[in-house]
DNA sequence: GTCTATAACGGGATAGAC
DNA sequence: GTCTATCCCGTTATAGAC
């Protein structure tokens, strides 16, 4: 494997262990049996390093996640359910993640600490990168749901992407979902627990529901 | 104000924007205009700094939780319905953070954040700090929820967790939901969303559901 | 393209004056 | 109890040999 890729595999080790802050350039090279210059050759700073690393991964993902949102609003189709639309947000990525294997799991760490990680180019990448996705998805959920308004469905999306988020994150017990099951029934039980969720009556306040 | 306390807030902002490792024992100093030897005079070290910050935010809010519950199953009360077990769980944590005002909002970023910190160290922290409750909870859902197995129902609490800490960390259209509404609005909304998911059939391998 | 060496700096921790 | 000064280490980044 040239060096290029090797650092960037190492990258995602460590940015997934030990998050931006966490990780240096010295244990990414050290893991990558490289040299500490190599990094700034081949990617200028360790903040471009990240941003290749997450783009290589969340790119594709995103992707295919708007190729089966298109599929499913295709014109000779009828408009698609909550739990399709649901689908098309989470398989790709469970998909990827259980396709890599060990890696995968790795991949996984790594997505999941980029989203909650506190440095604020890195949200910011984040944001760009899912930008699309959101609106798209959004827009289908206003569509199939109509009763509830889409700044709490926009909210309860945010819902969605908590949870996956969380998921790919855990190292305990959660994690035990992403390895021992196969992809399939883990977004069947996302589905499970969100499609309800995101049909339930709108909340407005003032009026006592619980 | 006395120094203590005066390091111990600037520590909660700090590790709110910049997480663990982002903030530096100067940085928090320097925030609380105390100097730099202090922090090791008061508390030892970083680390016990943090769990001395996360100590003081986190019991109160447990105790109050654990409380609720109590009240919940008190011997001549029918059993609590899973909107009773969530409200339990969720509103001692958005009470004390609508109560605290512009502290709450930097407390529950702090929050947020210690959940998703990759150190080890932390999440340890958190994990003893939430044992009980966890434990508690979930008993109660087994019997509010009888249909669905104890493990499914464990990793459904997860996720509602995985939810609250979400919003908490959130800074940008999320965070709309903890400042501009009253926190019993966010409350019924996060019950809304997440009881019909508790309640929601199991879903075992191999059994195509969607 | 790949390496070593080093610059320039900031980190946590501590010793010791007051 | 509070401060300054300092130790010692690891960090990103770069210059320059090969």
């Amino acid at each position: 494997m040239d060096t290029r890729q090797r650092i960037l595999e190492a990258a995602e080790r460590e940015f997934a262990e030990h998050g931006f802050h966490g990780s240096s350039l010295r244990s990414i090279t050290r893991a990558a049996r490289v040299n500490v210059a190599s990094i700034h050759y081949y990617y200028g700073s360790k903040e471009a390093l990240l941003r290749a690393t997450l783009e290589q991964i969340v790119s594709p993902v995103n992707a295919e996640r708007l190729r089966q949102l298109d599929e499913l609003q295709a014109e000779d189709q009828p408009p698609p359910t909550v739990e399709q639309i649901l689908r098309a947000f989470i398989a790709p990525d469970l998909e990827m993640i259980a396709r890599l294997g060990t890696r995968g799991a790795i991949i996984a760490r790594f997505s999941g600490r980029s989203y909650t990680e506190p440095e604020t180019v890195v949200s910011r990448m984040i944001n760009d990168l899912f930008a699309e996705v959101g609106a798209r998805f959004l827009d289908a959920l206003c569509i199939a749901v109509p009763d509830v308004d889409s700044e709490q469905l926009r909210w309860r999306l945010r819902c969605l992407v908590a949870i996956i988020t969380y998921l790919l994150t855990a190292q305990g017990t959660a994690r035990a979902l992403l390895d021992a099951e196969d992809f399939e029934t883990t977004t069947r039980r996302l589905i499970a627990f969100a499609a309800p969720g995101m049909k339930a009556p709108s909340v407005t306040a003032g009026l006592e529901v619980v």
